[in-house]
DNA sequence: ACAAAATACTTGATATATCAAATATGTTTT
DNA sequence: AAAACATATTTGATATATCAAGTATTTTGT
């Protein structure tokens, strides 16, 4: 059992790309709307096709609860959303978009779009495939040992 | 261009990954050492071989300078490390690892070391290297286009 | 029906992320 | 040598991450 500098393992470069992605795909957001992130613009979208609670969101983007509360109190303060109680459960939260939730949508798909395609520039399908196949062993292994 | 959903591409997948990782390092640092976390594990490691600066590790490890500032003062305050003006460039702080954060990296090692071999069971060495390839296009890709 | 448990979400406290602006020291220009 | 610029780090403001504890509703067990 070598210590290998942290730097040089696989999981140093997931780290590497994602937050490279992340840069990248948070510049071009701003460049066309200033005051929504990433994972904001995530929800919206998660939103629109779905009719998922709070909870469901914040399982499918990995954020803990708390997070989401206070992502979502931003996004309802700048107009993007509003939220109701859910009457058929009055401890579910019904997260709605709003005209201007709607509008900024609009806006981020073909960013979005655009952002994926440069992250993938060059990367074949099978390489996609393959890279799917490892991370989704990587992501396996880290969870059956919890 | 059509618009997937943002949880079928294999960007989610990374992210999906280095938190399962992620997570699963912190849970198995804690058990032993209740007061560090996975990034302030990455600097005392990292300070343990080069004498690099500040920035130099935030560099390294994707962290904003302001963060390390205050990744630092928390380290210097829980005893693990010390810091003083580089005589030679009085800009530049020095950091040096106390006998606490000594004791500590040691007992960090051997988690570390599981933490990786648990992450990358059954992922053989074609699929590390092919991995290693692909994320380093997809990271290329983002910062090159910024 | 009623207490206990589960679910959905919130709040508080603290750490970290990010951007912009500020400080301090070094280097280069003129 | 003074001004202009560059580098290393810090500080402030705001957003997000994380854990623990709290609130409000169901749901379950008896």
């Amino acid at each position: 059992m070598t210590f290998n500098t942290p730097t040089t393992t696989v999981l140093y470069s997931i780290e590497e790309a994602i937050k490279a992605y992340r840069k990248l795909s948070q510049q071009n957001i701003s460049e066309h709307i200033p005051d929504i992130t990433v994972d904001q613009a995530l929800i919206l979208i998660i939103l629109e096709s779905t009719g998922k609670t709070q909870s469901e969101i914040a399982d499918m983007i990995f954020k803990d609860y708390a997070s989401m509360t206070r992502i979502i109190k931003l996004m309802i303060h700048k107009d993007y959303l509003v939220k109701t109680v859910d009457n058929d459960d009055k401890r579910k939260a019904k997260l709605q978009i709003t005209a201007k939730g709607s509008t900024t949508l609009k806006q981020l798909k073909p960013i979005i779009v655009t952002n994926r395609v440069t992250a993938l520039k060059n990367v074949t399908n099978e390489e996609l495939e393959q890279l799917f196949k490892t991370l989704h062993k990587i992501t396996q292994n880290c969870q059956q040992s919890l």
